[in-house]
DNA sequence: TAATGTGATGGAACCGGTTCCACCAAGACA
DNA sequence: TGTCTTGGTGGAACCGGTTCCATCACATTA
């Protein structure tokens, strides 16, 4: 392997001078310039990254953290991010969280600066001392997704939605169709990776509920573990009851279809016999012709990209908060209660 | 930022038993590891692991390159290298290709060694210039996962899929079944991105029918860019043809889901009036019922991993060419012809 | 008692870049 | 002619690890 001594040597030049010469610095003679370049092309001489990086004290990365990134809702903001970095000479990181151990040791071991020069939290709604730790030891430029914690506010970039108004959004859309016997299949509300937007978008479930005067009933709330399956299970027993929901809000698009499907097995006609509305957008729900609440998935991905380009350009910036739009998508899953 | 130096002195010793304490070295006496221990934590040193990378002259990191990695059947390899990775120390650095521009880009700029240590291509039948850059350029292990090539034959480590053999046995099964007029709908066969698999799938067909003694139908076949929408419309269109199939094998399962909302909008009953087989078993296809030749995506990222790390393990490894497994995963949306 | 072996240790040299300071020659100016 | 700039240049020091060799204390063996 050639190295920038070896070009130095053959071109008769110092090692800055090359330097120089690598980086464009306007500090040095057409003829040497010219010469070095050539001596270059003639060794085939290419720079080491590594050296650089570590010379720099840069490492020319963005690390994105996320869990499951299979999931398609996730998967999607991710999709978003690698391409606006595609077009950037940044290189793209991957910590894929799907362990509570994995995570711990993440949030315990990595020291992000030397990995990368900048981060992205995708979907990881933060547990105290994670919070804590992002803030003390983490130096570097970092960007939230969907990932919120109170003593995040004001401290670093976040992209956000509002889980219970997209709640509110999608029952008050049943409530407006007329049905008055709403059921709700979402997460467990202690889960070991602390996603927290089912419980929010359960709360505007009840504030919607609450404003139409509708009193809540233990008989159409469930959850359990995220999963179609599991929601599947979940909806069978709901729609087994005296006095069945007319419909059912779902927290997940995933789960929908669980809904759907348990609906199928009871031979419940939808959106007839029951509507449902799913969470997300993704594209199952346009394939099951599911009504849901739309997130700007994609594109968080890419503005959250955005704005750490600018925060690694200019570290004095202020803090981004922005919100992301939602908006309910109507499909054939929902109707007035009886057709 | 403490650095080995700070912790050598404050702990007394010099750098190199700091370093074999840090690599777990044996020869270390236990008074001397124990109080180079504590000094570690007092000082809450972590090591600098560029430093220690140029020093090593190793990046900790493997590459994968894919196209389209949201797709699931790609992403669902993805996560299995993902998972796989995660036990150990390396790093996952994606470089996600869903342009031809991007591919160039890959093929002519990037010097793999400086990136990464190991590297996997998943899914990326190659170009001719390509299997030659890498044969030439690439010094670092590196695995082809269903990306083969003629020249890479013997050469580098590879996990392959006979899809001809995967095509023949989603078609055998609809002949099975007593079907005799049975269409096809796959990708065009030439695409910016030199995918072959729906064209070695449709072959595997064409042998099918062959050996049968079922002459192919220019009406029975149809191709175009790869989507659920796509397939729709060369659904609809092959579906109202005179006589039209009573099968349709689909090159991928995507593509089946749209084959089955033409035979929806069309008021034709799966698998009454159409029988529908797919390819990969992606998670939709198990929503749909539909009945798909299984690949094990996800195992095959793992295995990927696996041979990768052998290799950089034991450069001398002989060299791995294995065949992933296929299985015919029989549901709901085929049957006899008339149901 | 002397020779030999062994486990533990310190630290210089190295990985391959970047940065910065010292230096020089040549032109400008008094 | 002497002094001051200044563009161009060389190379030491540095980034923070790893590696390897020299050294030393102490135990073992002849």
């Amino acid at each position: 392997m050639t190295t920038m001594r070896d070009v130095a040597k053959e071109a008769g030049v110092g090692l800055g001078t090359v330097s120089r010469v690598l980086n464009e610095s306007p500090l040095v003679s057409d003829v040497t310039r010219q010469r070095v370049l050539r001596v270059i092309k003639e060794l085939n001489y290419v720079p080491n990254q590594l050296a650089r990086r570590l010379s720099l004290g840069k490492t020319l990365t963005v690390a994105a953290v996320l869990p499951f990134f299979t999931r398609p809702a996730f998967s999607e903001r991710l999709n978003g991010v690698a391409s606006a970095l595609a077009r950037t000479h940044y290189d793209l990181l991957i910590h894929n969280i799907d362990t509570p151990e994995l995570r711990r040791n993440f949030f315990e071991n990595l020291l992000p600066h030397e990995v990368a020069d900048g981060m992205l939290v995708l979907s990881l709604p933060l547990f105290d001392e994670e919070a804590e730790y992002l803030l003390r030891q983490v130096d570097i430029p970092l960007v939230l997704i969907d990932s919120s914690h109170p003593r995040m506010e004001g401290e670093v970039h976040q992209l956000s939605v509002d889980d219970v108004a997209g709640g509110r959004l999608a029952t008050q859309h049943l409530l407006d169709l007329g049905h008055t016997r709403v059921g709700f299949v979402g997460d467990l509300v202690d889960n070991p990776f602390n996603f927290k937007s089912s419980r929010e978008r359960y709360q505007g479930y009840c504030e919607a509920l609450e404003a139409a005067g509708i009193p809540q009933r233990a008989a159409y709330y469930a959850a359990g573990q995220h999963g179609r399956r599991q929601a599947r299970t979940l909806a069978k027993e709901m729609l087994a009851v005296e006095e069945r929901p007319t419909a059912i809000f779902a927290a997940s698009d995933t789960q929908a279809v669980g809904v759907l499907e348990a609906a199928r097995s009871l031979n419940l006609r939808v959106p007839e016999d029951l509507s449902v509305v799913g969470y997300d957008d993704i594209e199952l729900a346009d394939i099951m012709r599911l009504t849901t609440v739309r997130q700007m998935l994609f594109e968080a991905g890419q503005r959250s990209v955005e704005i750490l380009l600018k925060a690694l350009k200019d570290p004095q910036m202020a803090i981004v908060h922005e919100e992301l739009s939602l908006e309910l998508v109507v499909r054939e899953s929902t109707a007035k209660p009886g057709g």
